[in-house]
DNA sequence: CGTATTTGACCGGCGC
DNA sequence: GCGCCGGTCAAATACG
């Protein structure tokens, strides 16, 4: 069952197209790094595979064989060994084999055509891979040419064309990247260079899709240095065009029975009020998980139904986020670049009037709030991912139907600006919040419809129909994540595309969260 | 005892 | 200027 969804959900997990093989064990990815047993299948296999594919796991694997600790990584000169320590008893081996050399000699026969059988093994897997890749390549320009037709078909503002096309392409690479997803310590010097190099090419690849500055606060994204020009040059010219604003938000509107829902960081509780017009109160957060971080959050039911929890995100961590809420922030990134289809904007310049449900799963998900003190997008997950285009009846304020969450470009484009609100500076293009969008994002990745969402809209674009696993296939990955603010240890799976993981990782604990 | 939460006080923005 | 309101501070309290 677990592997079934799984594999739903993990669609572009090389890890997972693995898991599939059926000559490769479960436990194969599992034991890589954990287990030292006489798996010389698995360890040679791998080997291979990422001598031949996987780059940024070379390294990895180089330290392994340079090592040669036998710990994980055998390889073809080290079965041997490997297998007199993980299956004789330490110290008898060697002596028992010069004490009987015929044994030896039979042995080394058996050994001779068990390596054979590894490398013929290892032959049909690697061959396998190579069709995956193929797939998976195929599978994606699919996803291009996916992409760009919808964007040709929504195509009401040029500029929106340009702007929104190139990243989403970007983004749709980002999502293909099949490269580990990123977002551990990137401060923490790394021992490998290379290593280095590939996370920090990775991670520009994040960024250039999550990134989002509010304008608040320009600390500096400990995650990089990542800048494509392109959005170097939006930035400049953000910082030229400098305004008087203060901050931009991210509500997410999601079904909890919990006090909070978890989205990868750790939350300090200073402040409860009573809100007017509501008679659930309002709790006030701040990230603790960095000393200064200015990152704050509300917490509030929804007045309507207080089955509805409203998580309202303010502001840039000036810390790398956890693995738990960056890969979820990812992933609805890349989900966002999958969702988005073409113009997202009111064309007749009337709030709550443009629709465009080109992708009908997410693209009422978001409505952009005129009202609020703040430029506010409300990312709405109450809905099942097949209640068609639920449009929610905006609130009695001014807001308008957004095709898309994690979208940061969205926040940043003055076509967006509220009428209310004269292009408030919060809403210039290349103004990118970042963090904000991330932890949305990761709150959004919480929530199982959106996963569900997102899988079926996935599905679509794929031309494949969405299969009926719905919420079922994807809330069962709870255990896979740590608690509010502790990162899942080494669950990026290697070599998988990022939204895969995300969506493998998703927590659902939403439900689940006692408040801290 | 250290840390997190609670809760009333305080502050600033905004409308009247 | 005043009051309302949202948001934050910080002392008191709770908790492990």
């Amino acid at each position: 069952m677990e592997k079934h969804h799984r594999r739903e959900l993990t669609f572009l997990h090389s890890g997972d197209f693995l898991r599939q093989n059926p000559g490769v064990p479960d436990r194969t990815l599992d034991d890589s790094s954990d287990h030292v047993k006489p798996q010389i299948k698995e360890m040679d296999f791998f080997s291979s595979q990422y001598q031949s594919h996987d780059h940024h796991q070379e390294s990895k694997t180089d330290d392994d064989n340079n090592n040669n600790n036998g710990s994980s990584s055998f390889v073809d000169s080290c079965v041997n060994i490997g297998l007199n320590l993980l299956s004789s008893s330490p110290g008898v081996s060697r002596s028992t084999n010069e004490e009987k050399p015929v044994n030896s000699n039979a042995e080394e026969s058996t050994l001779k055509i068990e390596l054979e059988n590894l490398n013929e093994e290892n032959r049909r897997l690697r061959s396998m891979l190579d069709q995956i890749t193929k797939s998976y390549n195929e599978v994606q320009g699919q996803l291009f040419m996916a992409l760009q037709k919808q964007a040709h078909l929504n195509q009401g503002d040029q500029k929106d064309a340009v702007n929104g096309m190139s990243s989403r392409i970007m983004s749709v690479q980002q999502f293909m990247d099949p490269r580990p997803p990123v977002a551990l310590d990137v401060n923490e010097p790394s021992g490998s260079d290379d290593k280095t190099q590939e996370l920090s090419a990775s991670q520009e690849n994040t960024m250039e899709v999550v990134s989002i500055k509010d304008g608040t606060d320009q600390t500096s994204q400990s995650w990089g240095s990542l800048k494509s020009p392109k959005l170097e040059q939006s930035k400049n010219e953000d910082q030229a065009s400098e305004a008087p604003f203060r901050k931009a938000r991210v509500s997410v509107r999601a079904r909890s029975e919990a006090p909070l829902i978890s989205d990868g960081c750790q939350w300090r509780k200073y402040g409860q009020k009573m809100a007017k017009g509501n008679p659930c109160p309002r709790a006030y957060y701040r990230c603790t998980m960095a000393v200064g971080c200015p990152v704050r959050k509300q917490v509030q039911r929804c007045a309507d139904d207080k089955s509805i929890l409203i998580t309202t995100y303010e502001g840039n961590h000036n810390h790398p986020l956890p693995p738990a809420a960056t890969a979820m922030a990812n992933t609805t990134s890349a989900a966002a670049a999958m969702l988005l289809s073409g113009s997202t904007k009111s064309k007749d310049g009337l709030p709550g009037s443009a629709y465009f449900p080109s992708l009908p799963y997410a693209s009422s998900m978001a409505t952009l709030s005129a009202s609020a003190p703040f430029p506010t997008i409300t990312l709405d997950l109450t809905q099942g991912p097949n209640a068609v285009p639920f449009l929610r009846p905006p609130p009695s304020n001014a807001s308008f139907p957004l095709p898309l969450h994690g979208y940061p470009q969205l926040l940043g484009n003055p076509m967006f600006a509220p009428p209310k609100l004269p292009a408030p500076p919060a809403m210039q293009l290349g103004q990118r919040p970042t963090s904000m969008v991330e932890t949305v994002t990761a709150a959004i990745a919480s929530d199982p419809n959106f996963t569900a969402a997102l899988a079926a809209a996935i599905s679509t674009i794929m031309g494949a129909p969405p299969r009926n696993n719905g919420n079922s296939s994807i809330n069962n990955d709870e255990n896979n994540n740590s608690s509010n603010g502790v990162p899942a240890p080494a669950h990026p799976a290697p070599g998988s595309p990022q939204a895969q993981q995300s969506c493998t990782t998703f927590s659902t604990k939403a439900c689940n969260n006692k408040p801290g």
